[in-house]
DNA sequence: ATGTGTAATTGGTATATCCCAATCTTGCCG
DNA sequence: CGGCAAGATTGGGATATACCAATTACACAT
């Protein structure tokens, strides 16, 4: 239906400095590097070689890589080596979990109406979880509330090979902790894309809103640290309950180029 | 209407580091400082302070700034010092005007309708941008278009003394590359809040979709690099044309504390 | 009282160096 | 062939040092 856009990006307001700093010249080098050849996930030259090519000291490069890591625009593995991302997308913020989100206001978060199912993937969701169309998949579908009240309908699918035995009753919290304490799995980052739309009765039902109120949809899909899918979830929230606050900065220290 | 909350809090996921990195004890005393009795814009201890109080390096502290500065919970003004960011929101990620918007999207920005009012500030308005009441304001509005398409409905509010001489032709581009070039201000960042909602009749009819349309309702306050106010806005998008797409990611380097 | 220039202060950038931790490679052994 | 251990590779963190750039404070002249 909508035409996805992007909020932001790489290129900063016109700050040229006249100096001609040399972060600035490792950062062009690195970003014509990645536009030149390179494609999603191949892996750019060490810390230790570009230092030596571009004549200045290990720790520039550092900085520079840690900048574009903030602006995910690599990622980097250690002992392993840096990386382009795939697409570049916006800038990062704090990976929120409903759960956190809501105790960071001094709510109690939790979930009403859970049922957890497994079925095979189609095709378009192997495609994002990186599975054999036909795998099973784990689909937890929960209304989340915040101090008894609806806030959030969340539909979670996950590979089932990662989440052996899951229940109903294990997910009546926060899915992501118990990601990390039962099966050890980190949550790196998510993509997501966040559309306003309205409700249509059957969801407007399940949070106890009118048919047709507004409302955020989130699609997401979480990844851990080594870039492996782990969940893809789309959540409905209610427009009159929830808002995203957030503060934009213009990109630090990044010359025109 | 509606509670406002934000998406995201410093609050990183569990990942205690065991030997206990002294970054993260400058980062832990220096958030320390600033909840114990630091209030908004109080000035911080210089760096060479901090780096001898705490026994470690200027560059190790540099590195907790920097953290602690993407994070927006301090500011730096070189030659002066580093203060405390009033309230601490959500993450940055770079601000974006309508223009560079579009244009990162080779669509063509423009505007349609575009009327440029002067009248005086009510409270609320004059409190936003620390003006007394009663202070003249230029208010812009406009319809925004991408390829000619209305897109978003944009009401802006400047203070008077900021933008003289300012006209209508002059806003039919980037407001924010105008204040750039004509008057020498440059945005640093941005508070926004950004609501799902739908559209009356009225504003439906500017942006030519059905009344009750789904629509996001984004909040702006825009500030210089000093954090005077600049630009206040309200902006309607249509939703079926435009969505947020954004990469979440768990903090970096912070543990838990 | 007002402006003006200089010096001190403070953050910004860059270097060289060291060691640690995670990962990958290689080769040996069963 | 499979598995495991040692070593090389690569990013992560920290130090000491030097100089630059923006801001502020202050003494001084008008």
């Amino acid at each position: 239906m909508s035409s996805l856009v992007q909020p932001a990006r790489p290129e900063p307001s016109a700050r040229a400095k006249s100096n001609g700093g040399k972060s600035e010249r490792v950062r062009r080098h690195v970003l014509q590097t990645i536009d030149a050849g390179l494609g999603p996930h191949d892996r750019l030259p060490t810390e230790r070689e570009l230092a030596e090519q571009l004549g200045v000291s290990r720790l520039t490069v550092q900085r520079v890589l840690d900048d574009l890591t903030t602006e995910n625009r690599i990622y980097r593995i250690q002992g392993s080596g840096t990386f382009v991302r795939p697409t570049r997308i916006a800038k990062s913020m704090e990976l929120t979990s409903f759960s956190e989100d809501m105790r960071s206001r001094r709510m109690a978060p939790g979930s009403l109406e859970i049922s957890v199912t497994q079925e095979p993937a189609g095709a378009n969701l192997a495609a994002l979880l990186e599975l054999s169309p036909g795998s099973p998949v784990v689909s937890i579908r929960r209304v989340r509330t915040a101090d008894g009240a609806p806030i959030c309908l969340e539909r979670s699918q996950l590979p089932a090979e990662l989440v052996p035995g899951l229940s109903a009753e294990d997910v009546s919290g926060s899915l992501y902790e118990l990601l990390a304490e039962r099966y050890g799995i980190q949550i790196d980052r998510a993509d997501q894309t966040i559309r306003a739309t309205v409700l249509d009765p059957d969801d407007a039902s399940d949070l106890e809103v009118p048919a047709y109120s507004a409302a955020f949809e989130v699609d997401r899909l979480a990844v851990d640290h080594r870039g492996r899918p782990v969940e893809h979830a789309v959540s409905l929230y209610r427009a009159d309950r929830y808002s995203y606050q957030l503060t934009v900065a213009v990109a630090k220290r990044h010359g025109t180029g």
